[in-house]
DNA sequence: CACTTGACGTCGT
DNA sequence: GACGACGCCAAGT
């Protein structure tokens, strides 16, 4: 499991969420082997608008469904049109049908 | 080289 | 049940 680096155990991760679907960071962090590394998870998914291929990261939200990152994708207001695009329900910085959407590997 | 910040989460009050 | 503080790990300044 230490052939592939914390990053790149996320972007995989994060491949692997269907179309529709939703997860959080600590779910993706315990997922790869790292409780605790929910933080970053973050910030991996951050650099990930500088790798191939794009990894989904509009689908990866914290533990109570918030956008948190929205302005980590140039526009503010993309992650929300992203998620609704793909059928959810978005009020402000929250998903509505967060826990109704999460998934889990 | 040391401090601060950051796409989070859990415990305590 | 809501608000605040602490803890984790890594990168940037």
């Amino acid at each position: 499991m230490s052939d592939l680096d914390f990053f790149q155990k996320v972007y995989e991760y994060c491949r692997h969420i269907p179309y529709g679907r939703v997860t959080t960071y600590g779910a993706v962090a315990r997922a790869i082997g790292s409780p605790s590394g929910a933080r970053m998870v973050g910030w991996a998914l951050n650099k990930s608008s500088s790798i191939e291929p794009s990894v989904p990261a509009h689908r990866v939200l914290n533990r109570i469904g918030m956008l948190s990152g929205k302005k980590a994708f140039g526009d503010p207001n993309l992650m929300a049109e992203l998620l609704r695009q793909e059928g959810h329900r978005v009020e402000g910085d929250r998903l509505l049908d967060f826990e109704e959407s999460f998934w889990s590997a």
